[in-house]
DNA sequence: CTGTTACATTCAGTTCTGTCGATGAAAGAG
DNA sequence: CTCTTTCATCGACAGAACTGAATGTAACAG
């Protein structure tokens, strides 16, 4: 008594979808996953532009954490930084936000 | 010399925006920081409904692995069940997942 | 050159998380 | 009642990740 009466996936067209086709979505949704960094781009999104010392004082966290989560973000796309002297402005980048908002799309 | 030219916050009038502030956001992107479950939501949304049976099939996942997703998922709010027998049916809500894509709006 | 500022990286400690075998609970079938 | 099926929970382990002190690096001032 194995076989299934129910097909196991309800589109018969539709793509394998194994579990690592999600991967790369679930880098990106991983990356927000932390109240620290949703904090940054939060904050990115209603300035535009941070340097890496706004960002500790607003935080209240240390240095290096604030850096590793900024890597963080930038590895998942969602941030890109420029330096100007011996500032990081760091900014999003809307590609990256538009296209995870749009998987998450009906 | 401690103090700086630049305001702490660009928008004067808008909400202290502590790092704790953005909890429950980081909490729901990190049920869906995992591959399995972003197949899961994904499946869930293509076909309305799923058995834990089903989803055990197509994930390729040991089916105590497969629960302690659904849990997750669930105790974030974006998936719910239904039992009918001795089958549990789940599903997504549909509020929740708007809810999420809505804090990614610009 | 030296010193300072702003930031990244390294390292170590702690906590968190995915995975699955073993077990338990709930709902039928007979 | 017993047996089977379906799923949740428990327990343990390996790997991943957050945090921050110490250190390294790059740019600028003097």
């Amino acid at each position: 008594m194995k076989e299934h009466l129910t097909k196991v996936c309800c589109r018969p067209g539709a793509a394998p979808q194994e579990v690592d086709d999600f991967l790369e979505h679930a880098q990106r949704f991983r990356a927000l996953s932390e109240p620290a960094r949703v904090a940054i781009v939060n904050r990115l999104a209603s300035c535009g532009e941070s340097r890496v010392c706004d960002l500790v004082e607003v935080l209240k966290l240390a240095q290096p954490t604030v850096s590793h989560h900024l890597r963080v973000l930038r590895e998942a796309g969602l941030i890109e930084f420029e330096r100007r002297g011996t500032c990081m402005h760091y900014r999003l980048v809307p590609a990256t936000i538009d296209d995870l908002r749009s998987t998450l799309a009906p």
